[in-house]
DNA sequence: TTGTTCCAGCTTTTT
DNA sequence: GCTGGAACAA
């Protein structure tokens, strides 16, 4: 078979990868390397040369869009449909498994995914019913706690009580929400992974099937697997010495979020044959670029070690703009931005990235009084809005009497008269009796316990759902949708709404009758679902990439997190600031340190052509005047990849050269000095701080002391 | 039940 | 300094 159409496009280090015989590897896949590519191609290869099923092929990643690409790219090469092929995301693969076999799993055929919004409501519901004190033991904390032992692979009863204060009620409360996540039928994200893992664990027989069945397993991302991830793999891969794995460790960024970058060298030990390959070649930026951020990732410790090269030549220096505040630095950054345009450049080509969403606000800002378009990533996803939760929580009903979460989101929404006390006396005798909400709600009902119009509210919402259950039996996936949007009364509700908010509701109800509409359904999906569920899994699933629909060419916003994997000609990284990247949160702790350098360069890594840092000598932050010292990555990144950039005068100037200058200036003030200022008045120099442009001065003046920047200050010494 | 006022908190995010 | 949530009043 002519196979020179999987090969010819590779370079060398690629072309290994790809054809090597089966067995287990770690692909060391550097930013810009080709690691999709490899991925896809070393499938590919598999099937083409090697002659696997498709149906004995797992392929895993983290997104659904990765899933999403690598499935595209690989009906692409192989010109068939790849439905046979388990190619997914962990949660959706483990998903796929829990359904397949809910019994042995110990979960009711119509269990239902919480996510984590819902989640938190639950254990904030929780909390109250315990009465304990929500302030002292915040619902975010316990959360975290939560999925943090699970994504361990740990159970309440797995953990040694060791007395600790904190861990017992952590514990208590562990507890009691799995009670009423089996209650009700519900598994959160974190108890996918978990649960999938116990199942093949604990039935050998099923763990065989899956491990004969899965002849390659491959891996993208690995450096984000977490502990249950990397358990599951090595289940499903035990003695099989067939995991391909790709991955950087320099772009592990999600460490906080229970990510281990120690499973790469836990693959090392636990795969003794395994081969390891480095992609060093970056398809994607100058030379520039891939020094500065070979250079700063040098700083890190306990890495893998690689180092980027690129055969594009050294393409131009990158720019520091050293901004007076935050407003001067998005302005600059929309000056370049211009520029960029009236060169014809794309505006879908130029992204500014930043560590923290709440940056983002001056750069809309300016974007919007200069006319460009942009797009603001991150915020809410389509089936997390309100209005769509609420709309599907009537929907899951239909499915599942006992979805509490879902009973408690629209049992008063609309408003229809069952108020704090109704609820309560429900939640009481569901919680001592152990039942739902809803067996709750008809026991009482069938007790007269209620005052005629709670009674008369309540059973018009027992009756409306089971009404409507009745009414979709017939019916569409996106006539159930709809019917349920309107005879719920949500309609009616966001009509009743003042400004414009009522009118964008509706408007995504309807767009989530035209998803049900889209949705691709096939009656005999693997994991034994009717159309109606199948489309609430996909809901809590994927949250949607609704807002990829927005294909206008537009300026790109996103935090660096969101960048990763990801590309652009112009990249603006801003903030280099102490404090706010690297985060204040992280500067104490080297593990997180090094954690924000990745992310660093990760960052740099994004920019194809031209790549500009910056920095604000004042921010206000948090409504308080502050003035950071410029990130000590700038430090790091070598001057003679640089060059400093100056709006107002226009000029650039190499970095080394300002340096060694600006070592030699000394301050034009000193303690003690009288000066004078435009609004401030006279008052007397306390202190000096920085130097060159960076000068900052402590002025006692009348109306008290004030920081100010010597070169921007217009102070006049008396 | 809705509107107002007060108060804490304030990285990063996918599933 | 802004936001979201909770507590409170009408």
């Amino acid at each position: 078979m002519d196979v020179t159409f999987l090969i010819d496009s590779l370079n060398d280090t690629q072309r290994q990868a790809v054809t090597a015989p089966s067995k287990s590897m770690l692909i060391l896949a550097g930013a810009g390397s080709g690691k999709t590519r490899v991925l896809v191609h070393r499938i590919v290869w598999q099937i083409q040369v090697e002659g696997l099923s498709p149906h004995s092929i797992l392929a895993v990643t983290f997104t659904n869009k990765a899933a999403a690409e690598m499935r595209e790219r690989i009906e692409k090469l192989l010109n068939i449909p790849t439905r046979a092929m388990w190619i997914g995301t962990f949660h959706g693969l483990a998903h796929r498994i829990l359904r397949r076999h809910a019994q042995q799993a110990k979960l009711p055929d119509t269990f239902q995914i919480l996510d984590s919004d819902d989640q938190l409501r639950v254990i904030k519901r929780l909390l109250k019913s315990m009465s304990i004190d929500d302030k002292k033991w915040p619902p975010r904390q316990v959360q975290w706690f939560i999925n943090a032992q699970k994504d361990e692979g740990l159970r309440a009863n797995h953990i040694a009580d060791t007395g600790d204060y904190f861990v017992k009620q952590m514990l208590v409360l562990y507890k009691a929400y799995e009670d009423i996540c089996n209650r009700s039928g519900l598994v959160d994200f974190a108890e996918l992974l978990l649960r999938a893992h116990e199942l093949l664990r604990d039935n050998p027989d099923l763990l065989h099937f899956y491990q004969r069945r899965f002849r390659q397993v491959h891996v993208d991302e690995f450096q984000d697997t977490n502990t249950i991830q990397y358990a599951w793999l090595r289940l499903l891969t035990e003695g099989q010495d067939n995991l391909f794995i790709v991955g950087d460790d320099d772009q592990s960024i999600y460490g906080w979020r229970g990510a281990k970058i120690a499973n790469i060298f836990s693959f090392q030990k636990h795969y003794p044959n395994h081969e390891i390959i480095r992609l060093e070649q970056n398809y994607r930026s100058t030379g520039n670029i891939l020094h500065a951020a070979n250079k700063l990732i040098a700083h890190n410790s306990n890495r893998m070690g690689k180092q980027l090269w690129t055969d594009a030549g050294e393409g131009e220096l990158i720019s520091l703009y050293s901004a007076f505040n935050e407003q001067d630095e998005a302005y600059f950054v929309v000056e370049r931005i211009k520029q960029w345009i009236e060169k014809d450049g794309l505006k879908q080509d130029v992204a500014i990235l930043y560590r923290s969403n709440a940056q983002s606000r001056q750069f809309e800002e300016r974007l919007m009084t200069a006319a460009i378009p942009y797009r603001v990533y991150g915020g809410l996803r389509f089936f997390e809005r309100a209005e769509i939760k609420s709309s599907l929580a009537y929907l899951r009903l239909l499915s599942n009497r006992n979805d509490d979460p879902s009973f408690e989101r629209v049992v008063n929404t609309p408003t229809r008269g069952i108020g704090a006390k109704t609820m309560d006396s429900l939640r009481d005798l569901a919680r001592s009796e152990e039942i739902s909400l809803w067996d709750a709600s008809t026991a009482l009902l069938k007790q007269d316990f209620f005052t005629a119009r709670a009674s008369n509210a309540l059973k018009k919402f027992l009756q409306l759902i089971n009404d409507l259950e009745f009414l979709c039996e017939e019916l569409e996936l996106f006539e159930k949708v709809k019917l349920v949007g309107e005879k719920c009364g949500l309609i009616e509700l966001y009509k009743k709404e003042k400004d414009d908010r009522g009118e964008a509701r509706i408007e995504n109800l309807e767009e989530l009758v035209n998803a049900a509409r889209g949705f691709d359904y096939h009656a005999d999906n693997e994991e034994n679902l009717n159309e109606l569920d199948m489309f609430l899994a996909h809901a809590s699933l994927e949250s949607g990439e609704m807002q990829g629909a927005n294909s206008d060419d537009c300026i790109q916003l996103m935090t660096l997190h969101s960048a990763k994997g990801l590309e652009f000609k112009q990249v603006f990284m801003v903030g280099l600031e102490e404090g706010l990247f690297p985060s204040g949160q992280s500067v104490d702790d080297i593990a997180r340190l090094e954690e924000e350098r990745r992310l660093c360069y990760v960052g740099i890594t994004r920019a194809m052509e031209q790549l500009y840092i910056s920095y604000a000598e004042s921010r206000r932050l948090y409504g308080k005047e502050t003035y950071p010292s410029p990130s000590r990555f700038l430090r790091e990144i070598p001057a003679e990849f640089t060059q400093d950039v100056r709006i107002r005068a226009n000029i650039t100037q190499p970095s080394a050269k300002k340096q060694s200058a600006s070592l030699a200036s000394q301050s034009t003030y000193r303690a003690g000095q009288k000066v004078s200022h435009p609004k401030f008045g006279t008052g007397l120099v306390l202190q000096i701080e920085g130097e060159g442009k960076q000068e900052k001065v402590q002025v006692n003046f009348n109306g008290g002391r004030k920081w100010l920047m010597a070169a921007y200050a217009r102070l006049e010494i008396l």
